[in-house]
DNA sequence: CGAGGTGTGGAAAACGCTTTCCACATGCTA
DNA sequence: TAGCATGTGGAAAGCGTTTTCCACACCTCG
């Protein structure tokens, strides 16, 4: 094994098989034009004689394409995040695609950036994951920044190369937080407050309207003292707990409308002395797999991460499809410890 | 703004322009050549009219180089790797660097097969984290299979495109877990067990020799049946804690050698009606961040997640440096609930 | 035995850029 | 005024592939 050649190519390969560099061509990436034993198999040994690897960027020029799939994410440790990615990663790998991740560490407002840079690498398509941008002003800006194609505001977007339509998944966060509700409800809770997330997220204003919605339907107002707003990470909730505290709220039951921001309440009570789960019931959404070791086991929603990437992935493959499509997945209420229930 | 132009190129600029290719080439990537306050001009607006977006393969093949790194992780779902790929991304996001992601799914056999596809993607650099490499045999074998490069089995690995050897960053694993031992022992603790995770990675034997160091230091000895192997995951930490208690380990203080099997772990005690941290104390290794709020709190060593990843990449966009350079980081103990002490 | 496949190999164009190498003005200096 | 740097623009040669388009045998059929 030649160390140190530097750069073989495909020339080097035909020169030394003996062939002209089209034979070479041919042998090497299965096409269709048939050659002979002879000759194939003398490529075949050059080529790993030579150890030699192929450009993609060259197979991108002569191609017209590549086998690149653009992730964008807003935090790839946010662990929602991460499995989402990771389902992807997976259900790309069958395929032969590759990744190319980017990350906006929540400047929602970069997006578009992001997106442009796929673009520059051509991209096969480009998978949006909680984008924030659910204006429509922004969305058109979105759409000029990439063109021909379109992205759009929803819980995970993919941007094909060849529609002109966005393909949208989401989670049905509105139903699933009003069965959450009726739930809560069911166990005798009355008097919630809720850790509301951030109020320009799509997710979480679903979250926040549909879990109003369900106590509503159970004759169980909202004080809108009973509600606060903020990041949607560990620290906003733990902050956004240690807020409703302050504000003397006398819940029983606090909804946080993801479970990062669950955990970060837990410890929040908790740090005040708060006995969980008997004072204060608590409880989340998303079933995030690594919280579901914390205590008291958060109450939450759970909801096919792992389907939302594949289903995605499926999206850009497919063929052009000239209809916007939308793939909603609906989510299961999960009762654990950290509502006990008759509060 | 011309929707639907399809493919514009730097050829479409140029005519728009009404200059040469060169000239539209060199106003767009700000060559160190001069170009007329006025071509220029005119150029800027064609370009920007079209929405223009240079094609990155067509770069890479011309400059003979991209700007992407690859980034190859056991699973991205594992907050752990998550964090550290996390801190890759926000360090590589400044120099303009792309990333391409890989997941071997903790299938490490097959880390060869990805180190190749980011060779094929002619990626400037490899960073590898947690490889399970660290066999001699196996390490030729990679480094034959990226050619003139080199990979090797540390913590994070770099490969850099120009450089024979692999820089390597890793944590002091040993020492640090030496350094635990000593605490727990100073906290009263005699009878320990440890959840010691799979044999055949290196991290998890550092940790688990430098814990027993750190016992036998302090006259404490390790039994062999409060030693549990197993996988190097939360379901790893709750069956291999399930196993030590099924021994009938009589210990007091349990050492799961990362904080996700930990996290398993407490889950595993706590199912069987064990109080924690009253009747068994539980300690971790990485501080993971988000498993922060667990409770008992983890006792466990805090490592710098975050400057591992920039300290690759700092690696990788050094100069050649014909020497393998090999960057140490230190762990902290960080006492907390899961060992209330005097055990 | 000639016309028309068919199977196999090579030459060369194309993909979209960057970058040498030339050419041509200008404005200086001697 | 000849002789040169210097500044600016274009033509064209790559970069490493894939993929037409041709060419040539060799067969088969009428």
């Amino acid at each position: 094994m030649p160390r140190g050649s530097g750069k073989v190519n495909l020339i080097d390969v035909a020169r030394r098989a003996g062939v002209s560099l089209a034979t070479a061509s041919r042998v090497l990436n299965g096409s269709t034009r048939s050659v002979g034993d002879e000759l194939r198999e003398r490529v075949r040994r050059a080529a790993s004689e030579l150890d030699y690897s192929p450009s993609a960027p060259a197979q991108a020029m002569a191609r017209g394409g590549t086998d690149v799939v653009g992730l964008v994410v807003p935090d790839i440790a946010d662990p929602y995040f991460s499995t989402i990615a990771a389902s992807i990663v997976r259900a790309a790998e069958p395929h032969g695609l590759i990744i190319n991740l980017a990350s906006t560490e929540r400047r929602h407002e970069r997006e578009a950036e992001y997106v442009a840079s796929m673009r520059r690498q051509q991209a096969r398509g480009i998978v949006l994951v909680g984008s924030r941008t659910t204006d429509r002003r922004q969305l058109e800006e979105l759409r000029a920044e990439i063109a021909a194609y379109t992205a759009t505001g929803g819980r995970v977007s993919a941007v094909g190369q060849h529609k002109l339509p966005t393909d949208t998944v989401v989670v049905e966060n509105r139903a699933a937080a009003r069965s959450l509700a009726e739930r809560l409800l069911g166990l005798g809770y009355r008097h919630f407050a809720v850790l509301a997330g951030p109020t320009d997220l799509l997710t979480a204003r679903d979250r926040f309207t549909g879990f109003r919605e369900g106590l509503r339907a159970g004759g169980v107002d909202l004080a809108s003292q009973d509600v606060v707003h903020g990041a949607f990470t560990r620290d906003g909730g733990y902050a956004a707990a240690s807020e409703l505290l302050d504000r003397g709220s006398g819940a029983s039951c606090v909804f946080a409308v993801n479970d990062v921001m669950a955990v970060g309440a837990l410890s929040a009570f908790r740090d005040r002395g708060i006995r969980l789960p008997e004072e204060l019931a608590v409880a989340g959404f998303d079933d995030i797999a690594s919280l579901r070791d914390v205590w008291p086991s958060l109450t939450t929603v759970r909801i096919p991460l792992e389907r939302l990437g594949e289903q995605a992935l499926d999206f850009l493959l497919d063929e052009p499809a000239q209809q916007t499509r939308i793939r909603r997945f609906s989510g299961e209420v999960v009762v654990r410890a950290s509502t006990p229930g008759s509060g």
